[in-house]
DNA sequence: CGTTTCTCATGCCCTTGGCTTATGCTGGGT
DNA sequence: ACCCAGCATAAGCCAAGGGCATGAGAAACG
């Protein structure tokens, strides 16, 4: 003997007339509710009325010049404690995600940033908004940036060197630095010079860093007319110095790989490149209308950072 | 350093807006959380970018060519989950009570009623509507009357002698029998009559029972020219029965009140009067635009039950 | 490598829900 | 018998919100 079921859950009862159930039931008049909720008396009667036909059921009754809840009214305020308190809880959440006062930035970088970048987020965050957590992985550029795309992380610190880094469609690159890259040789190719160019060393061997590094030196080396002999790929900047120190390969470094090294060995020297190259650190992150807190706080944490101490110039 | 607080809770979100959050966790799909909905793609997708703004935060973003929850996506499906259940719970709380599968039925009537309609109501409640459970009470019809007033019950049952009864404002009366009322006199002094005139007995000594059927004893006395003695005033049938056996007094007792005491004293006669008067026996219910499922259940059981083996006739 | 297909975004129009103000009505309090 | 508090009703207005048609981007397919 099942009733006609009421037709659509979805306009069946609405959560502003279940937080007007509520007041309802606390206050335990129209006006008050009414007051309470920022509405007119006549709003909340109108509205309890036709939950009343919809549902097919009073919810009020006159008694004396006041009302008070029929059975179904209070069934219904029983139930609207819980959905008004879950909704303010979920609103309460959703604030203080806005506000950085909750959950996680999950952030993705480039290995030379983790040494250097990365630990001045870290201490910023632990000041700025100390209640949001750093979820932090480490990765190069092109798998940072499928990362985001994924939605594994909030944004990825990527660097490019020639605009060439390929952004998943409704990202956004925001640049933050400029650094230059530096050829490192040993004391003694080096020559007492300042500075390089990179036909000088032609000849040499190379050691070539992640596969963008890589794919940078093979273009940097043609434009100067020649195709450079890596006879050693690594991702392992010390390990890349001390080679270089060794004499035995020269090496197409960028400035922060170096500060990330700290020191340079003894007998190894770091030399800018003549003309200058560049390349360019910038966070990825999906475009929103309304920017992510996470993506927010991000790029708040980050312009707060002083990229001088590591040779960094801001970006344009 | 609090973010600017969500100004207005009622409008922040909505439970239309929380099925939509909890259907797009599910299905994944803007497509098929509008087709779970029975609403269209676009609806969908605008609701969500309106919230979106409202509560400036991202809550999808597009992967390839579909969406994905942001963090403040899944915290508010989180929480959509409880509130859309919470609400599915209270409609199926408010439906079981109006298909009757549910609740109580809160009665008050009248002590004769007691012994004879009540236990009739609760054998059909338990064949009709097994899981409504029956809140009987006792009372006299203004105390009664007093209770369905102040809320305490759903519907009071109720006699009434000249439509004299005061019903509070917002109440209905329905009229459910009419039954004759009775001169019960000792044997001897029935003298072998079937039918009394009130007039003949205006010497006695009376008995009379609850203050209406006082009232009404003196009304009707008084159309007789009479004041009746009135010796006694007892609610207990059984010992104004005993005590017009005895030949003390007469009393003037309603058909029901006879049922309910099963069999009269064997030196008792009860003798309709002549020219018969009447009690109306009827349910008050608060009226409100729908019916409440409680007076409407107890409305059908009433309909269901034959007044004649208590020598009720249907009221008009 | 183009083409198809799936999915989401956008613009337009229309309906109606829902709020406000003004006013009537009823029950209590004095 | 009056007045006041509280709810109901009426009229009117605005915009939220939905559907349809269409555009645009990304994956899958040949």
């Amino acid at each position: 003997m099942s009733t006609t079921r009421t037709a659509d859950p979805l306009g069946a009862i609405d959560s502003t007339e279940m937080r007007i159930l509520h007041a309802l039931a606390t206050t335990g008049s129209l006006t008050q509710a009414a007051a309470t909720l920022g509405l007119s008396q006549p709003a909340v009667s109108q509205r309890i009325k036709r939950v009343e036909t919809r549902l097919a059921v009073p919810l009020i009754e006159r008694q004396g010049r006041g009302i008070r809840l029929t059975t179904a009214g209070n069934i219904l305020a029983d139930h609207a404690r819980t959905v008004v308190a879950e909704i303010d809880a979920a609103l309460a959440a959703i604030d203080d995600l806005r506000g950085e006062r909750a959950g996680a930035l999950r952030l993705v970088a480039f290995p030379s940033a983790s040494a250097t970048i990365v630990p001045a987020i870290m201490r910023l965050l632990a000041s700025e908004a100390p209640e949001v957590s750093l979820q932090y992985r480490e990765a190069e550029p092109p798998a940072a940036i499928g990362m985001l795309r994924d939605g594994e992380v909030d944004c990825a610190l990527i660097f490019d060197y020639e605009g060439a880094a390929e952004l998943p469609a409704g990202s956004t690159f925001t640049p933050l630095w400029r650094e230059t890259v530096s050829l490192v040789v040993s004391e003694d190719r080096a020559a007492g010079l300042t500075s390089a160019q990179l036909g000088d060393y032609a000849g040499e061997h190379w050691i070539a860093g992640c596969e963008k590094c890589r794919g940078h030196l093979m273009a940097a080396a043609a434009e100067c007319g020649f195709e450079p002999e890596i006879i050693q790929e690594t991702d392992n900047v010390p390990a890349m110095l001390a080679m270089a120190a060794a004499g035995g390969a020269v090496s197409m470094v960028p400035g922060l790989a170096l500060a990330a090294a700290r020191t340079l060995p003894d007998d190894a020297v770091a030399l800018p490149l003549e003309p200058p190259r560049y390349r360019t650190i910038g966070l990825v992150s999906m475009s929103t209308a309304n920017e992510s807190p996470q993506v927010r706080l991000c790029k708040r944490l980050l312009s707060r950072i002083d990229g001088n101490r590591w040779n960094l110039e801001a970006a344009a």
